[in-house]
DNA sequence: AAACAGTGCAACCGCTCTGAC
DNA sequence: TGTCAGAGCGGTTGCACTGTT
């Protein structure tokens, strides 16, 4: 005894929906609500599946859809949400007033993965992703060095880097044999935050080190869940450290954008306890435009109910109005 | 101008999950 | 505990529109 069909598909009418029939449902729904879907379309005389109406009603003709494109403040919302939420197009929904879970679903699948693909991020875990870029330039760029190899332990699979290590290697970089030592050995090595900083600041490793993974939101994410921002991004670093990883990570910012940054933006750090809640990949992958509106994350958040878990203020980030995004769009 | 390819989006399908009964 | 309706999700389809050749 399966579940017995929502509606007998006979006779039923599919795809798109007439003025009439809208006209029909809407006056129906006025009457009597947008309640028992299944008798619904027989009692307002439609020739469609309950579901169909449901789906008509909640995705078209609720009077507080708003329709038209997506503003950038909603699709940082999107993006900002997704970091932390996933595929749940109906909570994310929820917090963009007007919008529908299909929409915002739809929006997703044809701009917003499409562009974050394009900038090297995973739509997926908003994680970067090496293999979305040119490895090649990567390892030819001056800037390459130890802890940005650290961070493509976590970025790359392990066959990649370790061919990577052996073209450094070839370059006589002394550090890259403690890391392909630990490579071969298949370590698990372990460092603490205040470890990763020397490292950032003084290119000194530990004898084992791990990066560990300081995001619980990510932790069931698969191979690419280990988080290099939420290291990075620790209250501690200076701003030049976090533009310079900015770069070295594939977010693709250019020596004069760094420079920029580094004049004239400010990262602030808030004491904050939940730091470790927070994922600065939404913030990353928010999309950037020659106009940016602020930074401040709280806009993405209608009813406050998701900070919680998520802390939205831990940095605020602000960009000159003078500087050109142009190129990384 | 016509043919074709690419894109965006509404709508659908099949399935799972959840809560009420 | 099982059944059912509603809700939600991922994936897909079909069509209109737009850009390119």
């Amino acid at each position: 005894m399966g579940r017995s069909p929502c509606c007998d598909k006979n006779g039923l009418k599919k795809g798109p929906w007439t003025q009439e029939e809208d006209m029909k449902l809407i006056q129906y729904i006025q009457i009597h609500g947008p309640a028992n879907w299944r008798n619904l379309p027989k009692n307002a005389g439609l020739q469609r599946c309950g579901k169909s109406c449901r789906l008509r009603w909640t995705n078209y003709l609720r009077p507080d859809i708003k329709r038209g494109r997506f503003s950038f403040e909603e699709e940082e919302t999107i993006i900002q949400l997704h970091s932390v939420l996933g595929n749940k197009w109906s909570a994310i929904a929820a917090r963009l007033p007007g919008r529908t879970d299909n929409e915002i679903k739809n929006y997703w699948n044809t701009h917003i993965r499409k562009r974050l693909l394009r900038m090297g991020i995973d739509p997926v875990t908003h994680a970067p992703r090496l293999d979305f870029l040119d490895l090649s330039s990567l390892l030819n760029s001056p800037q390459l060095n130890l802890s940005s190899l650290l961070h493509l332990q976590n970025l790359l699979n392990p066959e990649a880097l370790r061919l990577s290590m052996n073209l450094m290697s070839a370059n006589n970089n002394q550090n890259s044999d403690i890391l392909l030592q630990s490579l071969q050995q298949n370590q698990s090595p372990v460092f603490l935050p205040n470890q990763f900083e020397n490292i950032i600041h003084n290119q000194q490793i530990p004898p084992n080190f791990q990066i560990q993974n300081t995001n619980p939101m990510q932790e069931n994410m698969g191979q690419f869940s280990t988080n290099s921002s939420s290291l990075i991004f620790q209250e501690n670093l200076a701003p030049n450290t976090i533009n310079n990883n900015l770069s070295k990570y594939g977010y693709g910012i250019s020596d004069q954008m760094r420079n920029d940054l580094s004049e004239n933006s400010s990262f602030q750090s808030m004491n904050s306890s939940c730091s470790n809640n927070f994922s600065f990949d939404s913030v990353l992958s928010t999309p950037l435009s020659s106009s940016p509106p602020p930074m401040n994350s709280d806009s993405a958040f209608i009813n406050g109910s998701i900070e919680e878990e998520f802390c939205s203020d831990l940095f605020k980030f602000e960009i000159p109005e003078s500087l050109n995004f142009d190129d990384f769009m």
